[in-house]
DNA sequence: TAATTTGTTTAAAATATATTATATAGATTA
DNA sequence: TAATCTATATAATATATTTTAAACAAATTA
């Protein structure tokens, strides 16, 4: 191998480390980070033995990984014709495995949060319109105060996720420098 | 303590541990989330010693979660007089929460990829000037698309963080104070 | 001054997570 | 059919994180 073909392969491995690092944000470990870094920089698609080679993991956690990764839709299988191991891609669009993951995330955190506030708010309402103890009714009222704080941030947390997730945000923050103006999935 | 009181109490902890697993995603851990909770549904400033009796910790680990908690912006100490003891108080604006956590991971992410770029873009870009191998100076090219893509999604990434920070955002979703949310999945 | 209180650091123990070698299941080939 | 190949499940091991008890340092009190 050239000097050449050796530095990019070396340059290229950083920007696999950095990606990895950063994908720790998305809740992927830095070695299933690096899987995703190993496709990213693939132009042809990959199977587990290929990949297992490049990143130094057995096939078993790569076969973990990659399940992880096409859980976010991260990355996809692909089938090629006249092999029989699978191979996979990388989504190389960044925004778009943001928004994925992000969206996600926040629609987890709103269903938590929700499920608690049904359970719960019979309990304050009930307690706070017919208690003859004083200091659970006004606990009752306040906490009544907090669920309705809780529910205009979780209403508030759920448009910014329709907005992410139809293009709406691109309105008002548009995308530079592409090609097409559109986001479409 | 009334029926009344204690069965508020308990609803307050189905609330806690709500709040404490959707915490998770914050990156705190879910028993640095409880002391939030707890603190949440304080309406006094609580000790290190008020917090280790309500959530069953070692009080070197309230300390350390604390500590935590106010890195981000979502715990404050606040002194009373009088007292010897430091108290500390939840910030109860979760969106305020969000979004002093939220633009702080963008930051962070921007950060580390932004760096392997700046250290490794004058080797792909050398190469695919003035190598003599084809491979290589093809390869150095293809990594230089990247990088640029890269780049878009950063600035983006940082419009967004800032829209989020200066408040921007909210003239794209403005908060509402409806009394009813209708967001179903 | 010594004794006490408070919060933090440290090192060890407990717990949780990640990784691997092996076993298994399903598909394909001969 | 058996033999082979591929991906995944399982159980054991290794690693990382969390938690704690105990030591420590700084401030306060007597």
């Amino acid at each position: 191998m050239s000097d050449d073909l050796q530095n990019v392969h070396e340059s290229e491995d950083v920007m696999i480390s950095a990606i990895a690092q950063s994908m720790t944000v998305y809740g992927v470990s830095a070695s299933v980070g690096r899987i995703y870094g190993v496709l990213y920089f693939s132009d042809v698609p990959l199977t587990l033995d290929d990949i297992k080679d490049q990143v130094a993991m057995s096939k078993a956690s790569v076969s973990n990984g990659i399940r992880e990764l096409m859980e976010t839709e991260m990355v996809t299988k692909v089938w090629k014709k006249g092999e029989r191991k699978d191979h996979f891609i990388a989504e190389k669009d960044f925004l778009r495995n943001f928004l994925t993951f992000f969206v996600k995330t926040l629609r987890t955190e709103r269903n938590l949060i929700h499920k608690a506030i049904e359970q719960t708010e019979p309990t304050f309402t009930e307690i706070a319109e017919t208690s003859s103890d004083d200091e659970a009714e006004q606990l009752a009222n306040r906490d009544l105060e907090l669920i309705q704080d809780a529910r205009n941030y979780l209403d508030w947390l759920m448009r910014l996720a329709n907005s992410l997730e139809s293009g709406d945000i691109f309105n008002h923050l548009p995308k530079q420098d592409e090609k097409e103006s559109s986001y479409d999935e």
